[in-house]
RNA sequence: GCCCGCUUAGCUCAGUGGUAGAGCGCACGCUUCACACGCGUGAUGCCGAAGGUUCGAAUCCUUCAGCGGGCACCA
């Protein structure tokens, strides 16, 4: 068989993503197992738009980690893919390519050409994400995969909306609203991001109506002023006690305004007296409801002034108009100073444009009422449980506790239109379809109202709508609701999580997840977040191509919810784990004839070699912690485990000492067994490693001899597929095969091999030429052990002579000698070598150190306190220590002794 | 203003109430019949600062500093 010294990546990565699909090895259908318990997992949907970016790759392999787990578990197991149709963003691309290809706008060609265009834009190029999540290896059920604008999910939006309707959860009316003057739309408050900018504070004076005195305000935006309809003090500041309830006339503008006293007002801050514009900030506008203020827009939808402004005003922009307003307050002689000030503004979160506080008549949804249940959920039994709780779960409990209305419609095309209907008279149908709409109103001339959802108002709904719901038959619904887990990054806890929380609680009474995993933020080696405008973005793609998906995979999976800089050094040295899996694969495949997986360890454990108890012990040790490790999400620690199982246990320490009877010459029932045994651990090895490493497991695994059908986990063995790794039973933690006795009795063969070793590079020894050891074991049953051992003692020291004695009595004078664990200690006879003064220097710093060790074991010893304190186990242990310690510095005496002066 | 996180080897990061870890990098030596994307050996740290709790603190608590994040306010 010809095997490529180097791993290349790209040829398994293209080899069998495609067979596991077409045969449905995705799928929950491939386990036959009625009684198989569920595990499911629906993804964040990523913008039908979008390309992949690291953040999606952690998530994914978060997910795919699980997902093959699980299903190697024998759990009914659904991962569930689907795409988001991502209203602005879509609506704004497609708007700029009609803009680009054929220079027309939306309008020019109108709404419904206009929305068959996207439609056509997401065929063509929708599927970009859905190809790249292939090559990433993700084992979702690509059957059952859903787009937010599906037929069915379009159904559930409209179930949803007119159900919160009918009770009342759902209103029209007119709200504050934050207003994108570029997109041309309202926007929700989480659709913006607050910025902070150096500006200025003006402070504009309004003189008191009969009087000489004036009023100062301080205010960040003077052109607002226009639209002013009062002043607010605090109801406590004494300065402005006697002016609540009098009259101011407003500059420029003439109009007058009353004084009136609110709790809003901070007496501390500026002039302790406020402007109030309330059709043009949130705060006003609440401030205006209660005192019944009149709410003059002086600003338009594209924020320009208007009518209401007054002439030399209207249609001025917005910037333009604070400047004439400043230019006319200082001729008035109305305005006192104007200071540098940084303050906060608020921008559309896809345009960056500044967004414009505006009262429109718009959709609402009292998300309060909906929050009620998941916060009673996570206060009284935290559930669902957030990994990491801290600090998320206490981020998700306070947002349900502070919870207002959400605006759901949005001036866009692109979308869910809104399910409701006006008839001529202006009343409001709000139905499920058209013709329901239509028998209710008793007519036929119906308009839908143009608007449509928010796209998270969709995605709210994505466990249970991609399940099925509405229809409560759904065998789905009903098999894999709720999720075990979901996988996302933290800025969307609010406008997704608890969302999906709310809807889960209302229509299906359960929490739509068991737990939450909030994944790190990927910075690049700066620091800085990742971002398009800012182009210092790493391409989950590039590093695929360059060091592999399954070696990137290891470094995504390593981060799990740490915050990291990336770094290709990390992926470089998984790829040279994949390299080094695919080495010793080779190896064993090289020396296979004969050989058969699942042979080789016949018979009761007691029975076998110490290598084989030791490796047969440490798999399963493995296995327990890579199992703990993945069900506790503690990704880093399962690949910890395995990369230092894979490498220093199996590579380093298990394929060395099985080398010589592996590679024997001649055919024999022993050289059979030592190969089976070490293509054996081998594939054990990769089912441990298969969930994480998808490709180079399945690409090796089909090589293996032996492995088949049988293979398969019993709930798999059905199903009408080529066998494959990822359907294996993943490898059991059995108890009775983890052997304490064999691993230290390892430790002191590795132990010998180690000190000798070091003995060779010290002392300058040619790596090629044989040495001869003496060891003296003590005589408490280690001289057994390596004996046992001896031939692959030599091996790994390069010892010709190996002499196994109970001390190191008669060792010639020349030898470089080191002391071992259990008393034991080792001699290298190196005559002509040998300088003794260096000899004794470099034993007279161990022993240095050993007598360090010792004083600082036996201070605390001493300690009274200690020793009646502190767990009996740990003083035992501590005495062990130090009477180990006394006994290697004894030895080491010896040693110096026998060097001589 | 409130809250949270981080601070450990040159770099990126694990870890944990009881002898300081990994990978990369570094030094030295190796064409040892799977792998130089390798093998062997080695050096490297008052675990951000100061207090406290404890027999024992890098780990728990308090304060502080630097960095990062969230929320509120921002007239």
């Amino acid at each position: 068989m010809e095997i490529p010294k180097t791993y290349d990546p790209k040829q398994a990565e293209e080899s069998h993503y495609s067979r596991w699909e077409r045969e449905g090895c995705f799928a929950p259908e491939a386990n036959s197992d009625a009684s198989a318990p569920v595990y499911s997992i629906v993804i964040p949907p990523p913008n039908v738009t979008g390309s992949l970016h690291m953040g999606h790759a952690l998530q994914h392999t978060i997910m795919d980690v699980l997902t093959r787990y699980h299903r190697m578990r024998g759990f009914r197991t659904l991962w569930l893919p689907g795409t988001d149709h991502a209203g602005i963003s879509t609506q704004i691309m497609v708007e700029r390519q009609l803009k680009k290809d054929e220079g027309k706008t939306r309008h020019d060609i109108g709404r419904e050409e206009f929305t068959a265009r996207v439609w056509k834009w997401k065929e063509q190029y929708g599927g970009e994400i859905t190809r790249q999540m292939r090559r990433e290896g993700a084992s979702v059920d690509w059957s059952r995969e859903r787009f937010t604008m599906d037929e069915h999910l379009s159904r559930a939006v409209r179930e949803f909306f007119v159900r919160c309707y009918e009770e009342g959860l759902i209103y029209r009316g007119p709200g504050m609203i934050n207003w994108c003057p570029k997109d041309q739309t309202a926007l929700s408050d989480l659709e913006v991001d607050k910025e902070s900018q150096a500006g200025k504070l003006y402070y504009l004076q309004y003189p008191v109506k009969g009087s000489d005195r004036r009023v100062t305000v301080a205010t960040t935006r003077p052109e607002t002023m226009l639209g002013d309809t009062a002043v607010a003090v605090s109801p406590k500041d004494e300065r402005y006690k006697e002016l609540v309830g009098q009259t101011l006339i407003l500059p420029i503008v003439g109009r007058e305004i009353p004084v009136v006293a609110d709790e809003f007002v901070d007496p501390e801050f500026g002039t302790g007296a406020v402007k109030v514009t309330p059709a043009h900030d949130p705060n006003d506008y609440a401030l205006g409801k209660r005192h019944d203020l009149p709410q003059v827009q002086v600003i338009d939808q594209f924020a320009r002034m208007t009518a209401e402004a007054g002439a030399e005003f209207q249609g001025l922009d917005r910037y333009e108009a604070r400047e004439k307003v400043v230019e006319k307050f200082e001729e008035l002689g109305l305005l006192e100073k104007v200071v540098d000030y940084e303050f906060a503004i608020t921008k559309c979160n896809r345009c960056r444009t500044v967004i414009e506080p505006l009262i429109s008549t718009q959709w609402f949804l009292k998300q309060a009422e909906l929050g009620r249940a998941p916060l009673e959920l996570i206060r009284d039994k935290h559930e669902p449980r957030f990994v990491p709780e801290n600090p998320y779960e206490k981020v998700y409990e306070n947002w349900l506790a502070g919870l207002y209305d959400w605006t759901l419609s949005r001036q866009l095309w692109w979308g869910h239109r809104i399910p409701a209907w006006y008839d001529e008279a202006g009343n409001v149908y709000v139905a499920r379809t058209e013709e329901e709409a239509r028998a209710r109103a008793g007519t036929d001339k119906l308009e839908q109202d143009p608007d449509v959802l928010d796209t998270w108002f969709s995605s709210a709904l994505w466990p249970i709508s991609t399940l099925g719901w509405p229809n409560e038959d759904s065998a789905d619904l009903k098999t894999f609701y709720p999720t075990s887990v979901l996988v996302t990054a933290r800025d969307i806890i609010f406008l997704w999580v608890s969302r999906m929380m709310m809807t889960g609680m209302k229509f299906e009474g359960r929490k739509a997840f068991d737990d939450v995993f909030i994944t790190g933020t990927i910075f690049d080696k700066h620091g800085q977040r990742m971002s398009k405008t800012k182009g210092n973005g790493v391409d989950p793609l590039d590093v695929f191509d360059k060091y592999g998906v399954d070696a990137t995979r290891l470094v995504l999976a390593s981060i799990g919810s740490t915050d990291t800089r990336w770094n290709d050094n990390q992926v470089e040295s998984y790829r040279n784990f994949a390299n080094k899996i695919w080495n010793a694969a080779r190896f064993c495949l090289l020396n296979s004839e004969g050989a058969q997986v699942g042979r080789g360890f016949e018979g009761e454990p007691a029975g076998w070699s110490l290598q084989d108890r030791w490796i047969v012990s440490r798999l399963n040790k493995t296995a327990r912690d890579v199992r703990r490790a993945i069900e506790e999400y503690n990704f880093h620690e399962a690949v910890y485990s395995l990369y230092h199982f894979f490498w220093d246990d199996f590579c380093d320490w298990y394929i060395e000492l099985s080398k010589s009877d592996v590679t024997a010459g001649d055919t024999s029932p022993e050289r059979d067994a030592a190969r089976s045994r070490v293509l054996t651990v081998l594939e054990q090895a990769l089912r441990l490693l298969h969930p994480f490493m998808p490709f180079i497991t399945e690409e090796l695994w089909q090589r293996l001899p032996g492995v088949g059908r049988d293979s398969l986990h019993a709930a798999y063995r059905a199903a009408d597929v080529t066998p494959t790794v990822m359907l294996t039973e993943f490898p059991r933690a059995d108890e009775s095969l983890i052997d304490e006795r064999a691993e230290e009795e390892m430790r002191a063969v590795i132990e010998l091999v180690s000190r000798v070793r070091n003995i060779r590079t010290e002392l300058s020894v040619k790596p090629s030429e044989e040495v001869r050891l003496v060891i003296g074991a003590g005589g408490n049953g280690l001289g057994n052990i390596f004996n046992a051992s001896l031939a692959q003692i030599k091996r790994l020291t390069r010892a010709g002579e190996v002499d196994i004695k109970d001390s190191l009595a008669d060792v010639p004078r020349a030898s470089a000698r080191a002391v071992l664990a259990g008393g034991a200690e080792v001699a290298v006879p190196l005559e002509g070598l040998i300088d003794f003064a260096q000899e004794r220097a470099r034993i007279t710093r161990e022993r240095e150190k050993q007598e360090k060790e010792l004083q600082k074991t036996e201070a605390q010893l001493s300690n009274p306190n200690f020793v009646e304190r502190a767990p009996a186990e740990k003083v035992e242990e501590l005495r062990r220590r130090a009477a180990e310690v006394s006994q290697r510095i004894k030895a080491l005496g010896e040693m110096l002794e026998a060097l001589g002066e």
